[in-house]
DNA sequence: CGTACTTTTGAATCGCATCAAATCTGGTGG
DNA sequence: CCACCAGATTTGATGCGATTCAAAAGTACG
């Protein structure tokens, strides 16, 4: 496996111990295919490469129930010291995902104290970052949630987009539509900025 | 300061070092004290025991940007590794806090290797919660939100709520009519039974 | 008993979702 | 090179549902 071409791509994975990388695994998965199921007792971590994977339970009316989507990072890291999955994992395309034992990823990090650190650091930013998340998807106002973003996820009012603004609308919980609209509203008011992939407030 | 009633009220103070014990400060604040400032260096790490206190950056359009509305636990997990504090910290009323001395926290953290185990499952399970409270705030219909936070939250389709359905509003980010109207319409559908603060789904 | 807060219901408004469709883009293959 | 396709981008019209404003009744507490 090409570590470097892994962490190049995912900088979540660097500080990974050598002896955790040697041990890891990269699967593809069919579309719909379960990485593991509620109840189970946890046997991997798994890191999600590419597409997506989510997290869900079912509900007693049969509605499914999105704990969460993942596409990169990190899954169900609370596994780590539990007795059971509380949900399940299902693949809805063909992803690509990374699995650690669970067993040997434990040991890494009781062992190794550069590794402790850097994973309490991560998930202290993905606290963050989540946090920040919720206070963003409980304003209503589009722009709101625009201005939101820019501030709390930029530098200095200013945003570099990295991923298509489709992706962004539904990351701000608006439809594609509505972000589209909205942005040209604010950059004829000119509250905003809006570049290709750059987007700043106006000072003032 | 006495650490058996603090424990009794706020669980994620369990399994903090003696250590660390003896070195934290009760503090109670002014209303619109600041804890710290962006930029500064951080020197302590807090707890919300009661009353609210607010993560926030001031916008270039004179906007306050809420990172975080913390009305209980630790606030600001992530300064533990960083240089300086990214926002501001604003009490909104007079709230009461637990001050840990950062060095001290840090040092407990590489010494006491079941602290420090305690505080990733901590971190952890902060990451999976939030997770699942932003899929639910994506979600746009208020009865879709209900169910959401029922299956996420409670047992096998059941909820205790411990707050005023008020505050429960709030975190499910909606007004706190949208919910009274929406657990009314519910309840006369069949959908949902609806106790005094006990909240479960029909089975189909 | 009065005050502050939650709970509850009503009516009107507004903004986002939805449905629809046209244009633009990058990538694939003939 | 061009035809073609899938996906992103952009704009329009419509409807629904949550917000907003308003107000009354219930409840806890000193």
């Amino acid at each position: 496996m090409e570590w470097q071409a892994l962490i190049q791509a995912q900088p979540a994975l660097a500080h990974v111990p050598s002896g955790l990388q040697a041990v890891a695994k990269r699967r593809k998965t069919q579309a719909g295919e379960p990485l593991f199921r509620q109840g189970e007792r946890p046997r991997r971590v798994f890191f999600v490469c590419a597409d997506e994977v989510r997290l869900l339970r079912r509900a007693r009316n049969g509605a499914e129930i999105i704990l969460q989507r993942s596409r990169g990072g990190y899954l169900a890291e609370a596994s780590l010291g539990a007795k059971s999955y509380h949900c399940d994992a299902v693949t809805t395309e063909t992803a690509v995902v990374l699995c650690f034992p669970i067993r040997v990823f434990l040991e890494a990090l009781h062992e190794d104290s550069t590794f402790q650190q850097v994973w309490a650091t991560h998930l202290a930013h993905e606290v963050r970052r989540l946090r920040a998340q919720c206070e963003r998807l409980n304003l209503k106002g589009a722009s709101d949630r625009i201005i939101h973003y820019v501030e709390a996820e930029g530098v200095d009012g200013s945003v570099t987009l990295h991923r298509s603004r489709k992706a962004w609308a539904r990351e701000l919980g608006l439809t594609h539509e509505a972000l589209y609209r909205t942005l040209r509203r604010m950059k004829a008011e000119g509250t905003l900025h809006v570049g290709m992939d750059r987007i700043s407030i106006a000072r003032k």
